[in-house]
RNA sequence: GCUACUGUGGCUCAGGUGGUAGAGCAGCUCACUCGUAAUGAGCAGGUCGCCGGUUCGAGUCCGGCCAGUAGCUCCA
């Protein structure tokens, strides 16, 4: 007999040998039926796993994010199953759960069109059905290998050489006739996959590089229920009307142009004041903290981006006035303000006691993404960014580092973000050195200072393996569009390299000669992407500091437009962003163009209003605060501006 | 850059199998002078993304290019 310790405390004892399957089943049928998979001692296990000893054991469902992930493993495979079918010729690559689903690459000789995905769901939904039982075997190398080769898996095949170099444990999962390699763990049956849907198919590049052969990659999402499918569906089309590429279009926030070219957005008088805003209580905040404006030039010689590292390491991405190749002098647009900034630094010797100098620029920088890259707001050739450089000694490293991100925090609080982002600590690739500059103790020195600062700082955090610029490792605030796609808010880096490169120097306390550490780092981002992510948190209702317009005065007929036009002036020269729409239409009609253009206070003056001096305040939420005198609207309205209320 | 899909007036969309285009909203004009999400009538607006081909004839078929969307690669 072993003792199993479950999820709340209670211990039992069991046979030795019983699997977790059956001991799930001692606990009740209802959970048997839900299970997914297991939780030993903390590791997540299939739920065939024999129980040999004494442990801790979980029974993961569903509603568990691990369990979640075993469910939609298993439901790639009953897509790969179901393309086997109908596409014998079909290659198996790889088929993992992903956070909102999973995906499965094949090798086909014509991708699949949308059509086919739901000839393919109707194929998955007859396996699932036949609640076919999925079982786990292992073999060694060469058996493995003969088995795949067999089936005509030419992928698994080289996936078993390189699990086998490694020793690991070569385990198959077999459904019917269908046999996949898979380390899993998986469901035991097909039966709980009843509600699936196909939900794109794309290409991908087999090992996620662009110079392989790229295969079909099929989207899809599971549920154990079909009405949790239909809810997640409907609310991922909730979610696409947030979509800022398309509300920042029709509320005229920005529009684009074929004629000026891609990635090149017009920002609009509406979308260029809230820019205009952020950036005002950016550089304020800012200078409010020691940091130091610059304005420095938009582009420079070759020769600067030769020295910082740039032309071998970035050249494609930037935008280059000439030819590249030429040997005259050759200008090109400034992807980064970092080798602009130094020279700043470089402007004549600095002492130990003028570190920390914290120089910061509103800096627009051009990139020459890729056609395909992209997208709105969040992916653009020409963005404008709080760009800052921060230049100190080894001892004051830490401290530095931690007020960055400090600030950055405070700006993320302040826009309601700040519960949406993730950290990402972006370090080098050991095993990739042509991207990069410096030397591997560089390296460890400069990611083990970064990873005792997110240590002390207590940062939870997520590791990217060749993910950190050329020059540095970074710690990146990552967030994720309506449509669930995560990008770069925020980053701060750690840099040492392009200070020697520079030639900066300090004279310390003994009068040596130094190289400083560099702190690159953005404080809100680039205007333009965190705009998007605001127009997609709040639908469009910026909160009132934000709003281009914070209110409109509504007269309810002719006879209350100077009134109204007097209100609006008081309150535009009390520094309100404040209109008039005396427009000759009925008032609700007036109320609700006001309402779809999401201003935050509409002040409706009729002959009540006129006679006792004030206005009836509608919030856009629909709430009717009842009539009050202008300085009371006012008043309200400076209280909720000050407080950057959200 | 790659794969797939899409491209009709400012916006949202109709236009079986080829016979030179329609609606709603927005805009303009007129009437109504109105109390918290759309008053009514009328007018105007499109060489159907661009270029080429097939055809007596193409928004509709074919090719190339441009742009958009999703994903991949890349990245703030």
């Amino acid at each position: 007999m072993i003792k199993i310790t479950c999820k709340d405390n209670t211990v039992k004892e069991i046979a030795a040998g019983l699997t977790a399957a059956d001991f799930a089943k001692e606990l009740g049928m209802g959970l048997y039926k839900a299970a997914c998979a297991c939780r030993i001692d903390g590791v997540v296990c299939d739920l065939r796993t024999p129980l040999t000893r004494d442990c801790t054991l979980e029974i993961l469902t569903f509603d568990d994010p691990a369990g979640k992930k075993v469910f939609w493993h298993s439901a790639s495979h009953l897509l790969a199953q179901a393309v086997k079918r109908l596409y014998p010729t079909a290659k198996l690559a790889i088929g993992p759960a992903v956070d909102n689903g999973f995906y499965y690459d094949f090798d086909l000789e014509t991708p699949f069109t949308p059509e086919q995905l739901s000839a393919l769901e109707a194929e998955m939904k007859a396996i699932c059905k036949a609640g076919m039982e999925i079982t786990r075997f292992t073999l060694p190398a060469d058996e493995a290998t003969k088995l795949m080769t067999e089936r005509g898996e030419p992928y698994k095949v080289e996936l078993i050489a390189e699990h086998a170099a490694k020793g690991d444990e070569l385990s198959f999962y077999k459904q019917g006739e269908f046999v996949d390699l898979c380390a899993g763990p998986h469901l035991i049956s097909t039966a709980p996959l009843k509600a699936v849907k196909l939900t794109a198919c794309t290409g991908a590049y087999w090992r996620g590089d662009a110079k392989n052969k790229q295969l079909c990659r099929v989207y899809g999402v599971a549920f154990p229920k079909a009405s949790a499918l239909t809810a997640h569906l409907e609310q991922l089309e909730e979610a696409k009307k947030r979509d800022h590429n398309l509300l920042g279009r029709q509320m005229e926030l920005f529009t684009t142009s074929d004629l000026i070219g891609q990635g090149l957005p017009i920002l609009l008088p509406k979308g260029a004041r809230i820019i205009q805003l952020l950036q005002r209580w950016v550089e304020d905040e800012e200078q409010k903290r020691g940091w130091l404006l610059t304005k420095t030039p938009f582009m420079a010689k070759s020769d600067l981006y030769k020295l910082s590292g740039h032309w071998d390491h970035y050249k494609d991405g930037m935008f280059v006035l000439g030819d590249p190749d030429s040997e005259d002098e050759v200008y090109a647009l400034r992807p980064m303000t970092c080798p602009f900034q130094y020279q700043a630094y470089l402007n004549r010797k600095r002492s130990y006691r003028e570190l920390p100098l914290r120089y910061n620029e509103t800096s627009t920088l051009f990139r020459n993404e890729a056609s395909g890259e992209m997208h709105g707001l969040i992916r653009v050739r020409q963005f404008t960014i709080s760009e800052g450089h921060l230049i100190c000694r080894p001892d004051q490293l830490e401290q530095e580092f931690s007020n960055c991100l400090e600030l950055a925090i405070y700006m993320l609080k302040t826009l309601g973000l700040y519960e949406d982002v993730s950290y990402r600590f972006s370090q080098w690739d050991p095993n990739d050195r042509e991207k990069y500059i410096g030397t591997p103790e560089q390296w460890e020195e400069a990611q083990s200072a970064m990873a005792r600062i997110l240590d002390h700082l207590n940062i939870p955090h997520e590791i990217g393996i060749g993910e950190a610029a050329f020059y540095g490792p970074k710690l990146d605030i990552q967030i994720k569009n309506v449509h669930g796609k995560e990008d770069t808010l925020i980053t701060i880096q750690i840099d040492q390299m392009l200070a020697e490169k520079f030639g900066m120097e300090y004279v310390d306390k003994d009068g040596s000669t130094k190289n400083p550490y560099i702190i690159h780092r953005t404080s809100i981002g680039c205007y333009e992407r965190t705009l998007a992510l605001l127009i997609e948190k709040y639908a469009g209702a910026f909160p009132l500091w934000l709003a281009p317009t914070q209110c409109v005065v509504l007269p309810i007929s002719e006879k209350q437009q100077e009134t109204a036009a007097a209100v609006r002036e008081t309150l535009f020269a009390a520094g309100l962003r404040a209109e008039l729409d005396d427009r000759n239409e009925k008032i609700g009609y007036r109320i609700r163009s006001a309402q779809l253009e999401k201003i935050p206070y509409m002040l409706i003056v009729g002959d009540k209003e006129v006679a006792d001096g004030t206005v009836s305040v509608r919030a856009r939420s629909g709430e009717d605060l009842g009539a009050m005198p202008v300085d009371a609207f006012l008043a309200k309205a400076r209280e909720e501006i000050s407080t950057k209320a959200f």
